[in-house]
DNA sequence: GACATAATTCGATGATTCTGGAATTATCGA
DNA sequence: TCGATAATTCCAGAATCATCGAATTATGTC
């Protein structure tokens, strides 16, 4: 029953993806923008970066697999990926916070499962 | 009460600190040493690198406040930052993860609040 | 088919990073 | 004080990365 932990090279990927000014810009708008996810084009015009610089660096979160794309028409849309982003925290939870996952998790931070675990209101937004 | 949640400017820093292969090496090593902590010799004769090449690491890593150093007579013992990485995981949860934290944590991963929410069991190991 | 739009790939350039050799600093023991 | 050990800083080279202009691919519209 384990979470599929992640290997420390993919771990590695993954964490680059994320360790850089415009990547983690990209992936804070992508999870704020929700299931919906953006068109590649409005994260270039909302980071004010090139259309080509931006698709470098969604390349290689798309590589790391912390977002998915999909066309839709002339518009490629990108949504973040909860399920990698999810192993990810998971790898540092299990190897980088000495076997304690507690003590790494800010206490009291998440209402880590809320009292009425019945229906949750996040559904299907990250498959 | 907001745990001091890291702007993405230092999450950036912090995640970089971590993004390579050495230096996610390094961290995992410190990690699995405990509260005991790593000599930097021993550590860099573990990784295969040269002393010189892991202080640069070294550095990254006490820059982003994800070790500490203390010097003990000729030899400098590093150690992990526990509460720094709490911070990190802290600010993915919360910034990267939709704003439903719970969706970023592995289901029944971790016993991430015992059911006793008054006393947290792990203290004072990891300063 | 011709044109416009959205995005990617290609190519080049400047910046940053990683690495290790050599020199330096700090500590310990005789 | 001298020598040995541990670690860092300094320096240079190679490799990688981030960025953008230009060309290309894919789609939609007329």
């Amino acid at each position: 029953m384990e979470s599929t932990n992640l290997t420390p090279d993919i771990a590695v990927q993954a964490l680059a993806a994320l360790a850089q000014e415009t990547r983690l810009g990209v992936f804070r708008r992508l999870v704020a923008a929700g299931p919906e996810g953006l068109p590649a084009g409005d994260i270039a015009a909302s980071l004010g970066v090139a259309a080509n610089t931006l698709s470098f660096h969604l390349a290689h979160q798309a590589q790391a697999a912390l977002v998915t794309a999909t066309r839709e028409g002339r518009v490629i849309r990108y949504r973040a990926d909860f399920s990698r982003m999810a192993e990810l925290i998971g790898f540092l939870l299990a190897d980088c916070c000495g076997g304690r996952p507690e003590i790494c998790l800010p206490l009291g931070l998440p209402p880590t499962v809320p009292e009425t675990t019945d229906e949750a209101p996040a559904r299907s937004c990250c498959g």
